[in-house]
RNA sequence: GCCCGGAUGGCGGAACUGGUAGACGCAAGGGACUUAAAAUCCCUCGGCACUUGCGGCUGUGCGAGUUCGAUUCUCGCUCCGGGCACCA
């Protein structure tokens, strides 16, 4: 809509041009299975799948505050805000109160949890990325009866053990209860304007800045069920209604945002656990002390250690029925709503009379407007009145569609499992075929993607599962991300378009020297900041191999008999190198796709022939031997090279598809160095090198050392020590 | 602040479980071929210095330690990148 163009023609103009640079790339898709995600086709599944979830009760509405992103006109969720900023575009993001529907991932919080140790095949980064993002904190809710009247507060705490440093309470300010504390009491309008004044820097304040502690006094008290004491309540800045019960039982000796506040506010500080090796005293501390420790000043359960006291006293707070275990998560339910023109619309229908109403499955696919007229009104679906009038499903009346449109990583997180049966017309999912293919095997992609997408994929594929489509539980078996490829600083995405076009380097070199070098270039699991420097490096390589290939032609000619086993030094050394390569490259590629020194180790293996078949005729190689180096050089080459592999195959006279060919296997007993040099160290230094035969014992070579003219210089005296390796 | 990574020549990057640091490539310099250029080939290429020898010392972010021996292991720092962040 920025470029003024109809978003359905610039996202399939995109997709061509992104398909003809894959192919000439190419790149080996199966593009039979090619699906677009924006396509009614795609996204008529979704809404169904949308519909099933609804069904289940894995989907929900409901009125939240949101991260609003005034640029892109629209929600965002949790995950989608980076340092306060919309992933997409960079704006800062506003909150904003708004309906919306929800996808409950939380129903799968403890499976997605769990499952990561799962999931061997994955970066331990990533794992560690989704538990800390699912945050799990396990601990004691507990009730804290209020003063004087019938409510309770309860709180959520993981420091059980504190609890009898407890000297005051703070509420959020959304705590429901407050307006009940603060009823005609004295500090009821400062209380409120307290509230008012936060909600507004709430609001503005920016992400990377954490405001001052601040809070008011509510007038009332609680009473802390393990002592009876009276605890003040208050009203605090700092405590979130989004996450525990919105009440936090307030301990300044051992929290330190406590212990700021108490400072602030002259409130009592009291020590409770005393760790290891120190003294807490109220008065001489300077932080709040978050070290588990001994209990002290803790009525029963003093002299306790903290991890034991933790559970003694939930135990206690269950068998008096004021509080009991409690697990909190971080991780919130996934927030789907989008006010996007051009996104898969959430079939739903509002009645006047029914309420809320899904659309009926054979009304499937609720489809965008102006998808089929790529010149349509850029209008947004809420005003289109066409689209979004229709009738009530149930009573036929007058109603209005939803107008908000899905968040784009639904697409996202399950179009692995549709590429299992693309073009299915009968369901979302064919689960013979979902069944034969999935898991996925290998998947690739961006480091950035750790959090939304994967963790988005992993709930679908529950779901899916639980719908009865797939069997499996992970969709994804071996995770390979890619770093990031830096252009100007700055990181290249698909979403803020400053991508490398590799059609130049394509263009000047080709498609092979582009992959070469781009292979060639770092691990693919490493950040890399784009430099065209080098390609010249990978073009001459593939010339030289070139050439080579063509000065030794006829050795494809002769159809000499492959016997490697009575072969002088200088083929034995060829053929020893061609199979070390074979060992080498099948290893890094296998192990963790470093095709980088997959690629070096080709690279000597050209060297070697060059070098060993110079121009002296009198030394010439075996048609044989070198005939072997360089098929294998073909083969070998061939997944990152495979144009020009393709006719090296066809100009060496075979008439077999190189595609079809089984990769070369190595010889391990060829592979093996006959000769080595063994290095000698005198006093951990590197002295002298000698020569000797691979099996050769460590008193023949104490022999050879001490024999050795460069050693017994270093020497002087005997020799203390031999270490073998 | 907490949790992960990372740091190796002028550059991209090698080095399997502690054992020849710098593979492979780029850039650079020198030379050969050429009328000339391109292409190609050969040589040099971490640093230092009294380099008279194909040798010596030093060197993998910094400082300690373990070891006959450390880029690799341990501890303590510095810097860079990523993630989380008033989560009770």
């Amino acid at each position: 809509m920025k470029r003024g163009i109809h978003p359905a023609s610039w996202t399939y103009d995109n997709i061509d041009y992104m398909r003809d640079q894959l192919k000439a790339m190419g790149l080996s898709y199966d593009w039979d299975r090619e699906i677009a995600t924006c396509n009614p086709k795609y996204y008529r599944w979704e809404q169904l799948i949308f519909l099933q979830m609804l069904e289940k009760g894995l989907v929900y509405r409901k009125e939240t505050t949101v991260n609003w992103c005034d640029d892109c006109k629209t929600v965002l969720a949790r995950e989608q805000v980076i340092d306060g900023a919309c992933w997409r575009c960079d704006q800062q993001v506003i909150p904003k109160t708004m309906h919306g529907w929800f996808f409950k991932i939380t129903d799968y919080t403890e499976e997605l949890l769990q499952d990561l140790d799962k999931l061997t095949g994955w970066p331990e980064k990533v794992v560690t990325m989704q538990r800390n993002w699912i945050g799990k904190s396990q601990g004691l809710a507990c009730d804290f009866q209020v003063e004087d009247a019938k409510e309770k507060v309860t709180i959520f705490t993981t420091r059980p053990d504190t609890i009898f440093g407890v000297t005051f309470m703070s509420l959020a300010v959304e705590h429901p209860l407050i307006d009940q504390l603060i009823k005609g009491r004295e500090q009821e309008n400062k209380v409120r304007s307290f509230i008012e004044k936060t909600l507004i820097e709430k609001q503005r304040a920016s992400a990377d800045q954490e405001p001052e502690k601040h809070g008011v006094f509510t007038g009332s008290y609680c009473i802390n069920p393990f002592n009876g004491e009276r605890v003040p309540i208050y009203v605090a800045n700092f405590v979130l209604m989004e996450y525990g019960t919105g009440a936090v039982m307030a301990v300044p000796a051992h929290d330190q945002r406590d212990f700021e506040f108490a400072v602030k506010y002259k409130l009592p500080i009291r020590p409770v656990v005393q760790p290891q090796g120190t003294e807490l005293s109220a008065t001489a501390m300077e932080t709040a002390s978050e070290e588990p420790g001994t209990l002290i000043d803790s009525g029963d359960f003093t002299g306790m250690a903290s991890a034991e006291a933790k559970i003694r006293i939930i135990e206690r707070a269950e068998a008096k029925e004021f509080g009991k275990a409690h697990i909190t998560y971080r991780l919130r339910d996934w927030g789907i709503s989008r006010q996007r023109y051009w996104g898969a619309p959430i079939p739903i229908i509002y009645c006047e009379k029914c309420g809320i109403q899904p659309v009926p499955e054979d009304q499937l696919p609720v489809v965008l407007p102006g998808a089929d007229s790529p010149d349509g009104a850029h209008v947004p679906l809420h005003k289109q009145e066409d689209f979004y009038t229709t009738t009530c499903p149930k009573c036929g009346d007058c109603a209005r569609r939803e107008t908000d449109t899905m968040d784009t990583f639904v697409e996202s997180s399950w179009y692995f499992a549709r590429y299992t049966s693309p073009r299915n017309e009968q369901a979302p999912l064919d689960k013979k075929a979902a069944a034969y293919w999935l898991s996925v095997d290998q998947y690739i992609g961006g480091v950035e993607h750790a959090i939304l997408h994967l963790l988005y994929s992993r709930f679908f594929t529950r779901v899916l599962r639980d719908l009865g489509y797939l069997e499996i539980d992970e969709p994804f078996t071996n995770l390979l991300t890619q770093g990031m490829v830096i252009k100007d600083g700055a990181k290249m995405s698909k979403s803020k378009g400053n991508v490398v076009d590799p059609s130049e380097l394509i263009e000047k070199y080709g498609a092979d020297t582009t992959r070469l070098f781009s292979l060639f270039a770092a691990p693919p699991e490493r950040d890399l900041e784009w430099n065209a420097q080098g390609v010249d490096g990978s073009s001459r390589f593939l010339n030289r191999v070139y050439r080579l290939i063509h000065q030794h032609l006829d050795c494809f000619n002769e159809n000499t008999a492959s016997d490697f086993s009575s072969l002088d030094t200088r083929n034995n050394q060829l053929y020893r190198k061609t199979h070390q390569t074979i060992a080498r490259v099948t290893d890094s590629i296998e192990k963790n796709f470093h095709f980088n020194t997959a690629i070096s180790a080709v690279m000597e293996l050209i060297n070697q022939i060059s070098a060993l078949s110079g121009d002296d005729p009198k030394n010439a190689i075996e048609s044989a031997v070198i005939r072997e180096a360089l098929e294998t050089t073909v083969l070998l080459l061939f997944p990152m090279v495979p144009h020009f592999c393709a006719e090296m195959w066809q100009l060496t006279g075979h008439d077999t598809v190189l595609d079809h060919m089984p990769w070369p296997e190595v010889n391990t007993e060829a592979a093996r160095e006959e000769e080595i040099t063994i290095v000698i160290q005198v006093n951990g230094k590197v002295r002298s090198r000698i020569q000797a035969v691979a099996d050769i014992d460590n008193q023949q070579i104490e022999k050879m050392a001490l024999a050795d003219e460069r050693t017994n210089q270093f020497l002087q005296g005997k020799s203390p020590k031999k270490l073998l390796w």
